[in-house]
RNA sequence: GUCCCCAUCGUCUAGUGGCCCAGGACGUCGCCCUCUCACGGCGAAAACAGGGGUUCGACUCCCCUUGGGGAUACCA
């Protein structure tokens, strides 16, 4: 027990199709746990599957591990390419006596399953070529083979996550680890892979919990060390029904496209099923200081897109300025809207920079602070929403013919200067405040919500502030 | 059908027999701040699924019921 061997953990998707949330969080928990424990975090693609594993969808997965920042550990391990090592333990299995040939046909199983079902008896392989002599095989069938499970006796899963889990061994049928066309099926790949690559502890979705009784034999039977086991509940939609494709379950690509930020996925990830106490907003190294498999919850989590949100607009609000300017400016294009051949050179990102702690501010994703920008984007005569609109009424642009005066002859052109004049105008014509900067917002923005008026106006410029409120007074 | 897992506020969760007539966070609702909206501050409503045990004492341990979920493939 003193020589404690080096933590490698994994993460092995099946590229089927993009990469899921709740593979996010499962890469989270196995990256983090690596990294707690100064070891490895390996990446396995799964793609035994050939019908169904894309290259798109492989990429798909890389991607979405950079964005969430999810750095593996060196080559990326492809199963397919391992094939001929899982056969030849499947053979050692075939010699040593712990596997062996079966020829039934699929219909003969159809057939066994009906009769099952029928009969209200549980599903399962009757083992009828278990002990069979090789010589009664009949003519022109490709055999698969299974792997001999105990009968009796009970397989027990120590899992950090579920605790004991106990399985009758009779409810484990003999499983087929490879196909009548000689290739090897997933418990087998699996268990091959994990050994090979040295893995500690599995951490996955817990709808592999089952696999793993099954997986243990294999490991028994070669006499292998079984890894340690944490199988995490998954994630359902917020109609409590697991997150499928159908029920909206977003790849992390759409996410990102949401305008949410990686650090904040990841603190919102990582909260959803684990727990440091009271602790809820916390950095990436926090969570890699306090990662523990103790505390990962044994109940399915719903994902909370509110919860989400208010994280994100925290990190947000936290974020540099010019980070936040690059960022939206690139997330807004590669969306293609500001596809507009709105500018967006130099000076249009100073002005972002300028305006975005005020933006920021009220803003809860990128696509906020986008959308938050528009002002500086919008060319004159502005298009007025509508209520500001509401706001422009005959009263309040006769105001601003009176206060462009004023304005005009402010010397200086920052936020305090346009202040002071403002606010003696108001005074001067015994209003409050708010009745002079309502129509003022709306004719600099166009709208009745932005950032404090008189910080939009110093970030417009002189010339454009006047420009806009002179097209709107009357 | 059979097997396995789960069950605290609407949601994420703290809680590992007495510190809990249950704490935090998001959301919701008030109030304050205020040039709008936000941010921020203060406050409120809101939960131990039900029933049996065990114990001097159960949110915490055991059993049952109910309700969710997963697995039962020559998919992974």
């Amino acid at each position: 027990m003193t020589d404690k061997k080096q933590v490698v953990t994994r993460f092995a998707p099946s590229p089927t199709g993009y990469l899921h949330i709740g593979g996010g969080r499962t890469a989270l928990f196995s990256w983090l746990y690596a990294r707690r424990n100064n070891g490895k975090f390996l990446l396995r693609i799964e793609d035994t599957d050939r019908e169904r594993s894309t290259d798109a969808a492989i990429e798909a997965i890389f991607e979405g591990l950079r964005w969430l920042g999810l750095e593996w550990d060196g080559e990326v391990t492809y199963q397919f390419a391992r094939q001929a090592r899982h056969r030849e333990v499947a053979e050692e299995l075939l010699r040593q006596g712990k596997a062996y040939y079966c020829y039934t046909s699929p219909q003969e199983l159809e057939e066994m399953r009906e009769k099952a079902k029928a009969e209200g008896r549980p599903i399962r392989y009757d083992g009828r070529w278990r002990d069979r002599d090789p010589s009664e095989a009949p003519e022109g069938v490709k055999p698969v083979i299974r792997f001999k499970s105990p009968n009796e006796g009970e397989t027990i899963v120590r899992d950090h996550v579920m605790g004991d889990v106990r399985f009758a061994n009779e409810q484990l049928d003999d499983l087929i680890i490879v196909r009548s066309d000689g290739t090897p099926t997933y418990n087998l790949s699996v268990v091959v892979d994990d050994h090979d690559m040295g893995v500690t502890h599995i951490i996955r979705g817990d709808d592999h919990l089952t696999n793993a009784g099954r997986q243990s034999q294999i490991y028994a039977a070669m006499g292998w060390d079984v890894p340690e086991f944490a199988h995490v509940p998954l994630i359902h939609g917020p109609d409590g029904a697991k997150l499928s494709k159908r029920h909206g379950a977003l790849g992390v690509d759409a996410y990102r496209d949401m305008g949410y930020l990686p650090e904040a996925m990841r603190n919102y990830l990582a909260r959803l099923g684990w727990s440091h106490g009271d602790d809820e907003i916390f950095s990436t190294e926090q969570a890699i200081g306090w990662f523990d498999l103790d505390h990962i919850g044994r109940s399915p989590s719903r994902f909370d897109f509110a919860k989400l949100e208010n994280l994100n607009g925290h990190y947000i609000r936290e974020k540099d300025d010019t980070a936040l300017a690059d960022e939206t400016i690139e997330l807004m294009q590669r969306l293609g809207h500001w596809a507009d051949g709105g500018n967006f050179g130099t000076e249009f990102r100073a002005k972002l920079i300028a305006a975005m702690s005020g933006i920021k501010e009220r803003a809860k994703t990128l696509l906020d602070i986008g959308k938050g920008a528009e002002f500086l984007r919008a060319k004159r005569p502005l298009a007025l929403d509508a209520n500001a609109a509401k706001l422009l009424d005959a009263d309040a642009r006769a105001l601003l013919a009176r206060l462009t005066p004023t304005l005009e002859a402010v010397a200086g052109w920052a936020a305090g200067d346009i202040e002071a004049a403002v606010r003696n105008f108001a005074e001067a014509e015994n209003l409050k405040l708010g009745k002079v900067a309502q129509p003022l917002r709306a004719a600099a923005t166009g709208s009745s919500v932005s950032p404090p008026i008189f910080d939009v106006l110093a970030t417009l410029g002189r010339e454009e502030s006047l420009g806009r409120i002179r097209d709107q007074a009357a």
